[in-house]
DNA sequence: TCTGGGGTCCTAGGACCC
DNA sequence: TCTGGGGTCCTAGGACCC
């Protein structure tokens, strides 16, 4: 039986779970800034009128903010993610074969549900969404995820449509229509420089690029330009992945919320982050055994000396406890560290990651390197469990610092009404 | 003054092997 | 002077996604 697959986007996501709780947003511009208040990442309606951009630095719509009243805040991504799990949750109630793709987007596959309406399903699953947790979503449904795409292209154009378009029942001559009328750019797989060289070519439309030589588009776009070009035709080449698969390299980095110059600041940076992506790598039950470090100054600031760099290290033994992760990490900081720098980022990486209880234990590892140690393995279970329980950090790393003067801006954050019990939501009556 | 963060996949090219 | 053929593995870089 052919594959049905619906994708259920959520509307301006971030935006959209301001609003949850705080009703007064209705109808009002509101936008979501990055991490370090730096640029416009999710916008409402209203605001997308005022022309702002996705991706927007906040700087430069300072004015156009202020003169329009539009709602403004830090990202608050404990909040969202949240939400996120429950319309994840939601949509489980219709299938269990889900696939979540990112933060405010999921597949679902229709084919099993013996249903022949997808319509009448799309309309279901957007009205439960938005009756148990607040957020109006989009659903396309069609034969293959990249024509799903597209038909959730059309669903946020088109008002009249109240949010589902199955594009199941479509005749090949009806998809092409709507095909002749999308932007190639527009189509999932085609970012910037592939669209430009494609208009050079011109190729401008879904339809033109559906239609091309895929001699021609194996060139230029390798092997993903000929999927997505079958996936047009309606012919399923990206599968739905029910399992997350395991990362396979895990990255935290920020910019910090002022010029960093010392190596003690960078130190504390260095230290929180191996505590933040050591936690990631446990939560997935891994160990690593390689660790990046890498720092670099604002290349905004053109008038500033510019300096860059990074380190690895490789353990012998795949580790995941916190302690000498860090340890690892500081040294390699000691190692690229450079006076006389205005730092803007640091960052961390975890590779060659491998599942816990896979190890394979080295052959020349014969002194006291014990990073399988089961002490270890214990200690860092129980950090884990009191974090959990009585909220991060609870339990920190001395190294990590405590007043970490060098922490991004997030001056306009919404509270964490439904993770946090100090901020959950009051009502005045 | 102020410009995000975290991933994936694919390919080309070099080193190295027999 | 003459100088094969077929692999694997690794890394860097470039594209994409949200």
């Amino acid at each position: 039986m052919k594959n049905v697959f619906a994708l259920i986007d959520c509307n301006n996501f971030y935006a959209s779970c301001e609003r949850v709780f705080n009703p007064l947003l209705e109808n009002k511009p509101v936008i979501v800034l990055s991490n370090n208040d730096g640029c416009c990442v999710a916008r409402s309606n209203e605001a997308k009128k005022l022309g702002i951009k996705m991706g927007e630095p906040f700087f430069k719509i300072k004015d156009l903010i202020e003169k329009n009243k539009v709602n403004v805040f830090s990202s608050n991504y404990e909040l969202y993610g949240d939400i996120s799990n429950r319309v994840v949750n939601t949509l489980f109630t219709f299938s269990p074969d889900v696939e979540v793709y990112s933060i405010d987007e999921a597949f679902v596959n229709l084919k099993n549900l013996a249903v022949n309406d997808y319509r009448n399903t799309g309309k279901q699953i957007r009205e439960k969404v938005l009756s148990w947790t607040g957020i109006p979503v989009s659903v396309g449904i069609s034969p293959t995820k990249t024509l799903s795409k597209v038909a959730n292209e059309f669903v946020k154009k088109n008002k009249s449509l109240n949010g589902v378009l199955s594009l199941i029942d479509y005749s090949e001559e009806e998809i092409d229509n709507l095909l002749r009328e999308l932007d190639v750019s527009d189509v999932w797989g085609i970012g910037r420089q592939y669209s430009k060289k494609l208009r050079e070519d011109g190729i401008n439309t879904a339809y033109d690029f559906k239609y091309s030589n895929p001699k021609y588009i194996q060139k230029i776009m390798t092997i993903g330009g000929i999927k997505t070009q079958q996936e047009l035709k309606g012919i399923s080449c990206i599968p739905i992945e029910y399992e997350i698969p395991d990362k396979k390299g895990i990255c935290t980095s920020r910019s910090f919320g002022k010029n960093v110059t010392t190596f003690n600041e960078l130190k504390e940076a260095i230290s929180t982050y191996t505590t933040t992506a050591s936690e990631k790598l446990r939560s997935q039950s891994s160990r690593c055994f390689r660790i990046t470090v890498f720092i670099r100054t604002n290349p905004f600031r053109v008038n500033d000396k510019q300096y860059s760099n990074s380190c690895s290290y490789n353990f012998q033994e795949a580790t995941q406890y916190t302690p000498d992760l860090i340890k690892a990490g500081i040294s390699l900081l000691n190692k690229i560290y450079k006076p006389g720098y205005y730092y803007q980022k640091a960052g961390i990486l975890l590779t060659e990651i491998i599942p816990q209880g896979k190890e394979q234990e080295s052959l020349f590892n014969l002194d006291n390197l014990q990073y399988k140690n089961p002490k270890k393995d214990l200690v860092i279970q129980k950090v884990d469990e009191i974090n959990s329980l009585f909220g991060n950090n609870t339990l920190i790393f001395g190294s990590s610092g405590i007043k970490k003067e060098w922490k991004i801006k997030s001056e306009k954050r919404s509270d964490r009404y439904t993770t946090c019990f100090k901020e959950i939501l009051t009502i005045k009556i």
